[in-house]
DNA sequence: TGTTACATGTAAGTCGTTACATGATTAC
DNA sequence: GTAATCATGTAACGACTTACATGTAACA
């Protein structure tokens, strides 16, 4: 259940829409947790009615025939993330289906095995740069979001806040590492095993 | 819907009863996909009724009063599970609890966030362990799932087997290690933070 | 006699995905 | 005018978790 939690901690920072938290999730600094949309406005409706977070409903457009709605954290909201924060998480538990399969490449033809491994390759090497970039980002303090969060916060704090992040940010970066030297391993071994 | 594939993959190796297929699950070699034992025994049933597997009833005990259903890939499981191998896994999004905790451990004390980072470093630490363990076992081929499955294939394909598998359990203990890394720069982390 | 391991399930509920649906606004 | 982006949802389905439920067998 760390839906919730994911969008009660963004909220933090400041007022946003579904739709914006929803940006956030998929493209920008908080890819350590995935939503997809309906999932974020149906658990934006469910904060809402908990009295977790407050709606504040706003015109769009010079007409303003359309609203959106910017979502802000409740004083509740806000007890509930700490509490949140307070509690040792378990690990979560591996499901990983692509680590799955490759246990069971030699069912596969080298040429599959090859594109699994390629894709594999460059999906991680495009996650290492976002990590890296962001890592960048947060020592400068140039993201949006740190602008935001910093002001809000006593000065005291800045270097912590700061400091896990991007604790988070670089093992995301060393993940990413991690996985880009497994595929390409695992290139190095398709060709060997077929040369044999 | 890997879960399916991961059992026929099991399955592969000889028949297996849900309860020993729980078990392999859990604590054994294949822990690269979790799945609980309802899980497990719905989609055996799933599997049944769409001929992907057999079962055969069995009785347990020497007055037999208990019996036990032990699975075994048919035909048609045995070509599902090579089409699986066959197509290219798109990459699983992150959704990974800790790290999302720890982009906001400012909001927690010291010794809840080092509480955190202990039970991260030990987790994987036993994690490690095991993997290397496992590969150890592989490379010495002394697990009887990979005798079973040795025993079944050609002489050739020995060598793809092995190495498909150990390259998955290094790649596996290359995370715990990464994971092991970061719990323990996370702890020294904190120490430095409240120093300050 | 009691505990652990073996063995198999159901049921209720939550979480997550995919497809469907709608309409305003902005930039070309 | 038309395409992309902004913005918000519903509905159906599938995946996963947790609690409940039952009984045999092995061992001390």
């Amino acid at each position: 259940m760390s839906l919730r939690h994911a969008l009660l901690a963004m909220l933090d920072a400041g007022a946003m829409t579904g739709y914006e938290l929803a940006k956030t999730f998929d493209q920008s600094a908080n890819r350590v947790w995935h939503a997809t949309h309906p999932q974020i406005y149906t658990e934006l409706r469910k904060l809402e009615r908990e009295k977790l977070v407050a709606a504040r409903e706003e015109p769009r457009g010079p007409q303003g025939k359309a609203t959106k709605r910017a979502y802000t954290l409740t004083e509740a909201g806000y007890e509930e993330l700490s509490r949140w924060v307070s509690t040792v998480e378990e690990p979560t538990l591996p499901r990983d289906a692509t680590y799955l399969k490759a246990t069971y490449f030699e069912y596969a033809s080298p040429d599959i095995v090859r594109e699994q491994f390629a894709t594999h390759l460059a999906y991680h090497t495009e996650q290492l740069r976002r990590w890296e970039w962001h890592v960048e980002q947060l020592r400068s303090r140039g993201t949006d979001l740190m602008q935001r969060r910093l002001a809000e916060a006593p000065e005291s704090r800045h270097a912590a806040i700061v400091a896990y992040k991007v604790h988070v940010y670089e093992g995301m970066a060393e993940r990413a590492r991690a996985e880009v030297a497994w595929a390409e391993r695992g290139l190095a071994l398709v060709d060997r095993l077929e040369q044999d």
